[in-house]
DNA sequence: TTGACTCACGTACACATGTACGTTTAAAAC
DNA sequence: GTTTTAAACGTACATGTGTACGTGAGTCAA
């Protein structure tokens, strides 16, 4: 409903480290991510100013150190961000990109039997929702 | 390989159409990308130079038509963009976002049906690849 | 042959993005 | 107390991106 301006790639990526490990400070943020990563700390303050900007988190100072916390939920931004990928790559079909994953991703034996289930209980709930 | 910048998500768009409807002028691409959201003729065209430039497509002059051939196979784009999705928005686990499309979007019955078989398949074939 | 059309093509321009530096300030270490 | 360290904050700047206009040259109808 809000209606924020989406985050870029890069900010995403910060935005997912801050609901991985909680409300963090810059420094934890750039340590986690740099496990991964060469960025710069200021970079990573960019970021998460602009996160906070765009209003999907929201900060406060402690002392001297500043706290981000996330304002939105995973799943809101990602289902977004899913949406529009869908729409944009596969013109809103959303099966292309599952059979994607499924077949050329790394998909092991135990998620396969996870999703199994997840088809079945999806087939006995019947019509949707 | 080749390593090209990305495509951004507008180009995408209009990319995707290129292997829609085949070798196409900005015309045919334009129409085909109209009947589903309003964007400017020379819009298109612009995106078209920039798909061109980044080494997604070609094009020749017929008389005094511009006809764009699409360069790259959607699988290796799509794969790349995925792979950069995934990334980002799930630290590289590629079964939270099969789970998030099975379970929240529009799967029907008949694709359920195609899932499964496919995880049959998969598992039969034991050992990926 | 003169408009009316239609393209290609160059160009533009505001805003977004990736990436980071410099300055100031406060706390910690000496 | 003075030096060192670490953060915030303002600022910067080269691309990238979305979106399109203007101009000049072929093309077709009148």
């Amino acid at each position: 409903m809000v209606d924020r301006r989406p985050l870029s790639k890069g900010e995403m990526e910060i935005a997912r480290t801050l609901w991985d490990i909680g409300p963090a400070t810059v420094r934890e943020i750039h340590e986690s991510v740099s496990e991964h990563k060469s960025i710069d700390f200021s970079t990573v303050q960019t970021y998460l100013r602009r996160i906070e900007s765009k209003g999907y988190a929201s900060s406060k100072l402690k002392g001297r150190v500043r706290t981000y916390s996330s304002k939105t939920k995973p799943g809101t931004v990602i289902r977004e961000t899913v949406d529009d990928l869908v729409d944009r790559l596969f013109g809103g079909e959303a099966m292309p990109l599952v059979r994607h994953l499924v077949e050329d991703r790394g998909i092991d034996a135990a998620e396969l039997a996870e999703l199994r289930d997840l088809i079945d209980r999806l087939e006995k709930g019947g019509k949707k929702k």
